[in-house]
RNA sequence: GGACAGGUGGCCGAGUGGUUAAAGGCAGCAGACUGUAAAUCUGCCCGCGCAAGCGUACGCUAGUUCGAAUCUAGCCCUGUCCA
């Protein structure tokens, strides 16, 4: 461990945030002696992000929290081409319509994360489109495409296993890299940007930002990274068996993002706590030195804080709630997934499918063959089963951890 | 433009005329054990159907054949080398 002097690489180091970075040592004073314009990029891929971009946008409200000035920036324009770095094949096309929407609805969360305004160290948001799309080919290649060197691209890691595998780089995401070189020296230019985060796999992209802003303007820029974050059993985060997990309510209910975080692997605890609650570190060393089946309780703290961050007090409240009337009363919480009988009964089959713990009725079947269905916490192993509702709700259960009502509309 | 190699289920990867809804692995789901954890063991793992069965599926299209993922032709895509 590096003794930092800034706050702000203190504050980053000592909550695991801390990858790799660019001339730590000049950083570290320039933090010292002035508020810091930081930026992250974010590719508008779909209608919300998922957790796999919160380690990012708790970076900037570290940023923020540290007193410097967080900037956004949407990818409005890059998205039309589509990262290539470490992916193994190239990604879809996204219109520019979707591009557009995704944008939109990706906005909003990043409001429960930072501060905007007209301070100097409000947050700010900007959308590459805005310089990207108005480019012109030759002038571009001339004055930008001079400072790169192709021998030199071709050896960053992050296309090099795509060159070594069987696997085309287009030409088109081959200037993904240059594109967002450009945005680090054009927010630099804007914005007297002077840093640029982002995960590990970025490290490529970033140092050429750096180099650019050099080569062109002669400022010096930093670039940090995050590692990537890995869940203990070595999988990458935010994936579920029923997708990603987003951070839109629209797109996740609040129960399920409460649920995921809840269900995090003991050793994960200690580090997410570090890196998605604003909890002391002293308060966060004493939840994760629970033992047994005591680190429950702090993955509740977890489960509550950062739903509480994402999706507001209200949805941690009724999520937590939820839980234990689920879990520890084995009676039904508000917050499970409903679905609403017309009919006096249904099949248990139907009300699988229905409710969406079964994405067909062959999977229904099997679950319930398995011995994973169960009404009101009664394993059922009959597949021809009638739920019978009269008046009341039922709960149904597919496994020990998935609930949900089904009540008499 | 030419030569060679290749395109199989969410992924990796066997399979070279029927016994193949397609070995094996990973991921996933469920059961047991537990703490709504991990590890481990067991079962499941295209869709519809109670079932017999039917429908889809091995890059695309058209053929050969009683029968094709497997053979033929054309096309598309990828890689390597040559021009």
């Amino acid at each position: 461990m590096t003794a930092y002097k800034s706050t702000l690489l203190r504050l980053l180091d000592e909550r695991g945030y801390i990858h790799q970075l660019t001339d730590a040592a000049a950083l570290d004073a320039l933090a010292q002696k002035q508020v810091i314009p930081g930026y992250i990029g974010f590719d508008p891929t779909a209608p919300s992000l998922h957790v796999g971009s919160m380690v990012q946008i708790m970076l900037l409200r570290r940023l923020q929290q540290a007193g410097h000035k967080p900037i956004v920036l949407m990818g409005g324009g890059t998205g039309k081409i589509g990262d290539p770095s470490f992916k193994d094949e190239a990604r879809k096309l996204l219109t520019t319509d979707t591009i557009a929407a995704n944008v939109a609805s990706i906005k909003t969360v990043f409001e429960r994360f930072l501060t905007f305004g007209d301070g100097p160290s409000d947050a700010i948001m900007v959308d590459n489109a805005d310089w990207l799309d108005k480019l012109e080919y030759i002038p571009f290649l001339r004055e930008v495409g001079q400072h790169f060197s192709v021998n030199r691209m071709l050896s960053f890691d992050s296309v090099k296993q795509r060159l070594d595998r069987e696997q085309s780089l287009s030409f088109l995401e081959f200037n993904y890299m240059i594109l967002q070189a450009y945005d680090f020296r054009e927010l630099s230019q804007r914005h007297a940007c002077r840093l640029q985060m982002g995960g590990s796999d970025q490290w490529g992209n970033i140092v050429n930002g750096i180099e650019l802003t050099r080569r062109m303007d002669g400022v010096e820029v930093f670039g940090v990274t995050t590692p990537l974050l890995t869940t203990a059993d070595g999988s990458k985060m935010g994936k579920t068996a029923a997708g990603a997990v987003w951070l839109n309510e629209d797109a996740l209910p609040a129960w399920d993002f409460w649920q995921y975080w809840r269900n995090s692997d003991d050793r994960d605890v200690g580090r997410f706590l570090r890196l998605f609650t604003d909890l002391p570190l002293d308060e966060i060393a004493r939840l994760e030195a629970l033992e047994g089946s005591e680190i429950n309780a702090a993955k509740v703290v977890l489960a509550n804080e950062i739903t509480r961050l994402v999706r507001g007090e209200e949805a941690a409240r009724a999520a937590e709630a939820t839980a234990a009337a689920t879990f520890a009363g084995g009676g039904i919480g508000q917050d499970l997934p409903t679905l609403a009988c017309a009919d006096d009964a249904i099949s248990l089959i139907d009300a699988l499918v229905g409710i969406g713990f079964a994405v067909s009725r062959g999977e229904a079947k099997r679950l319930i063959a398995g011995g994973g269905a169960r009404i009101d916490g009664e394993s059922v192993s009959d597949e021809g089963f009638q739920i019978v509702l009269a008046g009341q709700e039922r709960r149904i259960s597919a496994g020990k951890k998935k609930h949900g009502i089904i009540r008499p509309a």
